[in-house]
DNA sequence: GTCGACACCGTCACCGTTCACCTCTTCACG
DNA sequence: CGTGAAGAGGTGAACGGTGACGGTGTCGAC
């Protein structure tokens, strides 16, 4: 996983790479002829192409794209703004979308940013208005980053990813709210009343909705909140929540907005001393691989991911204009995976 | 984090894209004037500078990659193979290669691919070889990917990371073997002497590289290690791990090949009720974020992942020829965070 | 036998840059 | 005052594709 020697492969043998001029030669046709092979392939005379396609192998040859976007002015490539890579959410939604790109016969350029840093968007959206290409993905739900995108004029398709604003009533439900739903109906079931959050950061969209969905999900249950702190995404920062929480709310169960930050929670009740879940119980979202093996193993929501990035390329395709809309892929539904660390609410 | 709405930014107000020949026109210069200015800039009359600079603000002029790398049969993108993308190391170094890579105003596309799948590699190779790429860099310490890479004939340069390999003495430290040696030490001071390894998949050079780091460290101390058995990086192959350890060998100490393992063999031990530390030591590698809330936090190493990433970087220019090669990054030395997994070996 | 339709395929121009080369000034110097 | 070198900038041709258009050859219908 380190770095240490390098080694390089050779600058090629010197030969220049073959042009379809070259194939034309050689396979005794016009380079116009080899060019509608390259395209569509209809209308030309079985031998031909026989012979065509011969001498493309031979050859080993390969379009250059920069001459074809030239000529196209289309380019086979999407930018993507993405964020913290390093969780679980981002990484494999960025996953997922250049799975699907690549399938399309697209390649996924990743730009990564702070999305809080005013600064880094910018740069990272000069940088992408510098390249040529068919569109641009932006991922990252953050107000700043939605601000400047929206400013900004690129000259391509940009599909943001905005999540559906909880707040706006009777529209369908986002995999995330729909999950904390879950996960509240979950703790409900056994017995509990008394519940806190640990939040994500407020800035980011799906924080929000995580957050604006456990209201409402206890609202509908005829339940309020007893409180929420913020944390950043990270385990510490769940570890600090945990630690600031008021003792004397009676607090029976505790929601996390995601994986990591439960685990800080745990972490902390652990060095309380406060058994979990027999005095508290605690549930986080995302269901990490590692989730299971906390201790206790963490009960969780999982969420499709991969899909999400998926769905979202093929949206970007649809405003590009490539019909290449196959099949839209589905994000899966959440999934509820109780683990230990939530249990019944303690009698008495 | 996850999709529901999207909003397209316009296709731009129907206006061409300004080119250096309207800039020239605009300027009343010949495009090469302007030609000259974008690129250098020396050998021009002031006030043409001048001019030319105010039209070229004017315009919002951006330059057209495809063309310049069509006629300049050069690129300013650098193609990256990755694996395990959801890893923190990879990403990690990912993430600095990426940096690096802005920061010398290359872009970095990531394609990302199942390095022990032949298949996967090829798709990824043939997809990166279509891309005009001003370099290549693999990470991705497969013998298998390796192998293809090497077949394969780039015709830019590519920079494989492989890892120092250990097993040839006489030869500087990797940071990976470093780290391992500095467990290794601190469970022998502990009084440890019967240690056991969960090692990575052997395929990956970096598992085997720990694993070698690992054994001769050891051997330094004059001991033999009681057994590996091989993980694939996942909680639950540490887990299985632990679990198919023999009980019979009287292991005090157990060496994980990544922090997520070590998540794994906690679990296991908290299953069969086997005390941490007390009973036995754990300890892991990366010091992942999270390390330090499992429970027990856990002893491990931490490794600067960013600067390796920034430096494959560095190096790949270096092959291109880019003199960008200002301060090259050396990545700090691992550095052993000892927490509560690990302690003395119990007396008896 | 002529004509039109159609399938096939070649020619030419163009996409926006850079590169090689040439021309025109300007100015110093003998 | 002629000469040459240096500086500034223009001209035309690549780069490797694609698109528009037009030219063949073949075949069936009249």
């Amino acid at each position: 996983m380190t770095v240490s020697t390098g080694q390089q492969q050779g600058q090629s043998s010197g030969k220049r790479v073959p042009t379809i001029y070259d194939v034309a030669r050689q396979a005794g046709v016009s380079h116009q002829t080899v060019s509608r092979l390259l395209k569509g392939g209809s209308g030309i005379r079985p031998e031909n192409r026989e012979r065509i396609e011969r001498v493309l192998k031979e050859l080993d040859y390969r379009p250059n794209l920069a001459a074809r976007s030239l000529a196209t002015n289309r380019s086979r490539r999407i930018g993507a703004m993405a964020y913290e890579m390093l969780e679980i959410g981002p990484s494999k939604i960025i996953q997922g979308a250049s799975n699907a790109a690549r399938e399309a016969g697209y390649l996924l350029d990743v730009v990564s940013l702070d999305p809080r840093s005013r600064n880094d968007i910018e740069v990272a959206v000069s940088l992408l208005a510098q390249q040529d290409l068919a569109g641009i993905l932006a991922f990252a739900p953050t107000d700043h980053l939605v601000e400047v995108v929206g400013d900004s004029r690129f000259s391509v398709p940009v599909y943001v990813e905005t999540e559906s604003d909880d707040s706006v009533p009777g529209h369908p439900a986002s995999p995330n709210s729909d999950g904390v739903r879950q996960l509240v109906d979950h703790l409900f079931q056994l017995g509990h009343r008394r519940f806190f959050h640990i939040s994500g950061p407020p800035a980011w969209l799906s924080a929000r909705n995580r957050s604006v969905a456990y209201e409402s999900a206890l609202a509908d249950r005829g339940l309020a909140s007893l409180g929420t702190l913020a944390g950043d995404w990270s385990a510490a920062s769940g570890y600090d929540g945990a630690m600031r929480m008021p003792g004397e709310l009676g607090v029976t169960a505790i929601v996390a907005a995601n994986d990591q930050m439960a685990l800080g929670v745990l972490r902390a009740l652990a060095e309380q001393g406060r058994a979990v879940p027999d005095e508290m119980s605690v549930v986080g979202m995302d269901d990490l691989p590692e989730a299971r093996f906390y201790s206790p193993p963490l009960t969780t929501v999982q969420l499709d991911f991969e899909n999400e990035g998926r769905l979202a390329v093929k949206r970007l395709l649809g405003l590009i204009g490539d019909e290449d809309a196959l099949v839209t892929p589905v994000p899966a539904p959440p999934r509820l995976v109780a683990r230990l660390s939530s249990g019944p609410v303690a009698a008495g």
